[in-house]
DNA sequence: CTGAAAGCGCTTACAG
DNA sequence: CTGAAAGCGCTTACAG
C-alpha cells in the first residue's frame, strides 16, 4: 500500500480510502490511486484488513454431506449461497455438518468469519442455543420445529407444512380418496432434521381436514427399500391412488417400480414429487412437482445475513447494548406445478 | 492474548509459543498457559495470525456447479475435501468454478488462502497458466490432456484412459463384440473437461486393440435424451450386447428405458455404470461398476497440497530460489467391481 | 527455557 | 478534500 500511495503521490490512508469507498475523493486522486494499484498489481492483505477492520468479509456455511441423500438439493443450496455472497463481496467457508457446535465456535471466535449460515437444522438441535450466543449474525436455512418459536434466530424455508397440504389438496382436489407418502430415509428421522417432520405433519393434518386417508413411511435409498416401501403402502392400503415423494434420491427407484407393478402413471396412479424444478423432465412422464426453491433460498439466506450484519457493524461502535436486529422468519409458501404425472383417479 | 499472558504469570510470546507449539516450554508454563487459555475462552485472532505468519491455513477448492450434472460425484470430493483438510487443521474456502482466472488472482495475492485445490480441468483451461504463475501452491484434481505434460502442476487423478480400456476388457472377456458408451452430455465435451475425453480414448483404443465393435455418444440429461440417444445406439449397431454409462446422472432413466425396450440386464445386455460404489445397489439389478474414487481424491490432494505448502514455506525465509517441489502427478488405477449388470452376451 | 520488542499491512479516529 | 499516526493482535528473530 505504501508503494502504492509513493506511486500516487499520496499518502497511504488516502490509498485505503480509495479502496473502501469510505470517504468522498477528488475524482483527479482517485484516478491517479486508482492507476497505481493497477500498475503494481495491488491486492490488499486480506490478514491485515481484518485485524484492523474486524471484518474478514467471509461467511461460514454449514453444510450437510450425508453420500447419497439430497445431494442435487443440497448442491443447489450451496451453489446459490455461493453466488450471492459473491454479489456481496463475501467470501464463502465451508463447514461440514459434523463440525458441530464446536466448528462453529471455533471459526466464529477465532474471527475467521463474520457471520454464519446453517443449513439442516434438526428439532432440538444442539447448535441453537450456541448459535444464539455466538454475538455474530447467524440465520438458519431451515426452520426450527416450533416455527415461530422463541429461537431468537433468523430463520429462511420453504413453509413445509403448507407444502405437505398443498400436496394432500391437490390430489383430493382431483378426486383422490386415499394417498401414501414416501418419505426420506429412516436417518433423516432419527436425527430430526425439521423439514421431514413438518411436511409431514403438513400432509397428516391436511389429509384429515379432508377426509381423504392417508399413510406414509420412510424409504430407504437402495433398490430393495423402495420396493419394500411401496409394498408395505400398497399391502396396508390397496386403494391407493395418489402417491407424494417426499425423497427426491429415490424417484427413480420409485418410476421404475410402478411400472414393474404394472401400475401406470397417472392412469392408474398420481405421483407427485418434491424436488427441485431441474428434476422434473427427467422421466418418461413429465413430474407434477412441488418446488424446493433452493436457489431463491440461498439467496434470501445471504441477503438476510449482510442485513444482519449491517445492523451489528452500525451497533457496535455506538451501544454496547446493541439492539440485535429483531429476527424474522420468512417462510416461502409452497408452488406446485402441474404436469404429466397427477390426473383424476381411475373410476372404480 | 496479553490478558492470558498476565493471568498465567508469563510473557505474550511466551503464549504464542505454546499455542504454536514453536519451541520447547518447561511443562510447568504450559500448564499454566493452557490453563489461562481455557479459563479466559481464548482464540487466537486470525487475521492477525495471517498477518504477522503470512499464513492463512485455509485452502480455496474450486468447485464446478452445474444443474443435475455429477452432483453425487462432486458432493463426495466437496466433503472428502473438507474432511481431510480439517484433519490438517486447514480451512476451506469455496469457489464456484465460474469466478474463473480471476477469482484464483484474486484470494491468491489478497492472502485469503494458502492454496488451492481446483476441480473440473479443462483441456487447454485457460486457468492452468495462471495456477502457474501464482507463486503459491495448486492441485489439480483432474489431469490435463496431455497427461505426463508439461503443466508443471500437481495433479492427481483416476486414470480415465486406463478405466476405459478396463471396462472394454472386463466386456470382451465376457465375449461381447459390439459394445456402446453413454457419455456425458454434449455440453460437457464442448467444454472439452479433460475426464470425458480420456475415457472415451481409452474406451475406443481398447475397442480397437481387442478387435470389437464400439461407438460412443453424448448423452443429454432428460429422459427423451436417453432415449434418442439409445435409440441412435441401438440403430446403428443392433447388435450391441454390452454398454458403458459413464455419465452417472443418467442412470436411472437408462436402466428404466431399457426394460422398457425389453431388454434385460444382464441377459440380454450387460452394464457398466462408472460412478461412485455408493449406487450400485440402488437399482433393480447390482451394478458392475468402473468406481469413481472421489474420496481418495480428495484426501490425496489435500495430502499433496499440504506437502506442496511445507516445502514452500521452508523454501521460503533460506533461498530466494525456491526449488518448486516437483509436480508430481498420480493417477488412480481403475478398479472393476463386478456385480450383476454383466454377463455373458446371449448366444445367437 | 523465557522475554522484550519490532513489525506484519491495513483502517480509522483525529486534525487541518 | 487529504495527512500523520495510533493501533488492531499476533509471530519471530534477537538476546540472554
Amino acid at each position: 500500500m505504501v508503494d502504492v500511495a509513493k506511486a500516487a503521490g499520496v499518502a497511504p490512508s488516502t490509498v485505503s480510502y480509495v479502496i473502501t469507498g469510505k470517504r468522498s475523493i477528488s475524482a483527479e486522486t482517485r484516478r491517479q490511486v486508482e492507476r497505481s494499484v493497477r500498475d503494481l498489481g495491488y491486492h490488499p492483505h486480506a490478514g491485515a484488513r481484518a485485524l484492523s477492520s474486524s471484518r474478514t468479509n467471509v461467511l461460514a456455511l454449514v453444510v450437510p454431506m450425508y453420500a447419497g441423500h439430497n445431494v442435487a438439493v443440497v448442491m443447489q443450496f450451496v451453489s446459490s449461497v455461493a453466488t450471492a455472497a459473491r454479489a456481496h463481496d463475501y467470501d464463502l467457508l465451508l463447514l461440514t455438518k459434523d463440525e458441530g457446535a464446536d466448528g462453529l465456535r471455533r471459526v466464529t471466535s477465532s474471527a475467521i468469519v463474520d457471520a454464519v449460515i446453517v443449513m439442516d437444522i434438526e428439532s432440538a438441535d444442539p447448535r441453537i442455543p450456541v448459535l444464539r450466543s455466538l454475538d455474530r449474525p447467524a440465520v438458519l436455512i431451515g426452520a426450527p420445529d416450533q416455527v415461530t418459536g422463541p429461537t431468537g434466530l433468523t430463520c429462511v424455508d420453504l413453509d413445509f407444512v403448507a407444502a405437505g397440504a398443498c400436496c394432500v389438496n391437490h390430489l383430493a382436489d382431483l378426486g383422490h380418496r386415499a394417498l401414501a407418502l414416501v418419505g426420506h430415509a429412516p436417518a433423516v428421522y432419527q436425527r430430526g432434521s425439521s423439514y421431514a417432520g413438518r411436511f409431514l405433519r403438513g400432509f397428516t393434518e391436511a389429509a384429515q381436514a379432508r377426509g381423504v386417508r392417508a399413510r406414509s413411511r420412510a424409504c430407504g435409498l437402495s433398490y430393495d427399500d423402495v420396493r419394500a416401501c411401496l409394498d408395505d403402502l400398497f399391502t396396508k392400503d390397496p386403494k391407493v391412488t395418489g402417491i407424494v415423494v417426499q425423497n427426491e434420491s429415490v424417484l427413480p427407484s420409485v418410476m421404475s417400480d410402478l411400472r414393474q407393478r404394472g401400475r401406470r402413471v397417472p392412469e392408474d396412479l398420481s405421483v407427485i414429487a418434491v424436488c427441485p424444478e431441474s428434476m422434473a423432465e427427467n422421466y418418461a412422464v413429465a413430474l407434477t412437482t412441488m418446488a424446493i426453491p433452493a436457489t431463491e433460498l440461498g439467496e434470501l439466506a445471504v441477503e438476510m445475513t449482510i442485513r444482519q450484519l449491517d445492523h451489528f457493524n452500525q451497533a457496535k461502535p455506538r451501544a454496547k447494548m446493541k439492539a440485535p436486529l429483531a429476527p424474522e422468519t420468512r417462510l416461502l409458501s409452497p408452488q406446485l406445478v402441474q404436469r404429466d404425472s397427477t390426473a383424476r383417479p381411475p373410476k372404480t
